[in-house]
DNA sequence: TAAATGGTGGGAAATAGTGGGAAAAAATAG
DNA sequence: CTATTTTTTCCCACTATTTCCCACCATTTA
């Protein structure tokens, strides 16, 4: 499970450091980087992607044009990336223009995956959604269990 | 398994390169290059260009409306290219043209084959579609596990 | 305070990418 | 059919980027 919200610079040569908690959670030292939904680049152990890849290609045809929107915006940018001795990765400059990474960098644990984002971004990201953040906590909280059992 | 987003420019030779992370992935330096569906080239190694242009035919008949578009637009324009020693391509000026490719080229790893796209067009297509990707993803996002098992 | 772990910067070698000259091929004119 | 021009192809040299590695600084832990 790799939780946890840090922040990092990236620095002159494109490099971003993850956190040593996340690295011990995760097997081997090669991931796969790709665009995020919101402006954010998500970061997934191979296992995971191979899952996730696979799912959508099945779910999907490439004559489509809801599939070829998927596959262009989230299997085509996908990268493999190695984090390096020090527990850094590089991160590739069309990514890093997506997501508008200039230095300060946010790194979220999303439990099996996790998410890159410019750190001004995310925090405008934060204000702009309070209200819908509360309103789907309200929905959520009256659907699911918090406590188990 | 062909991925990333990379940006290169048409020199004026009208040469393009092919991303060598791309390229160790595709056997021979040989690729099927032809139009595409948005405003792009799609390319292709040869050996998926058996299997899709046969299946296309197969599928098929002459004395068909759409049979012929599908044969107008895809298998006919389609073009050998090779990669020359520096890992460029040439693109023939009509499908440089089709794709309105100017200077700065977007190349999108498709999984099994390679699309090429002028910057702009590329950018005004994510623009363009970014209300219908969201679409999409919320609604793949209920029908699919997203987590493996 | 010493040792271990976590994080930063940057040099050097290897690899990737760019430009352009010259030979070959193709097109055009005489 | 030959001569001239244009286009294409091939190849080499140069430049930029990436990768690998090592040394150092900071922070935590004993």
């Amino acid at each position: 499970m790799i939780t946890g919200e840090y922040r990092y610079s990236l620095d002159e040569k494109g490099r971003l450091m993850i956190p040593s908690k996340m690295r011990t959670e995760i097997a081997g030292n090669v991931m796969i980087l790709t665009r995020g939904v919101d402006r954010c680049l998500w970061i997934f152990p191979t296992d995971e992607w191979k899952g996730i890849s696979s799912n959508i290609l099945s779910s999907t045809s490439l004559f489509q044009e809801k599939a070829r929107l998927i596959q262009r915006r989230i299997i085509a940018p996908a990268q493999e990336a190695e984090i390096d001795k020090a527990g850094r990765m590089s991160i590739p400059q069309t990514l890093r223009e997506y997501a508008r990474l200039k230095k300060e960098c946010i790194i979220l644990g999303m439990l099996r995956y996790i998410e890159i984002w410019d750190e001004e971004t995310y925090l405008n990201y934060l204000e702009n959604t309070e209200d819908s953040f509360k309103e789907a906590a309200e929905e959520l909280g009256g659907k699911i269990n918090w406590w188990h059992s």
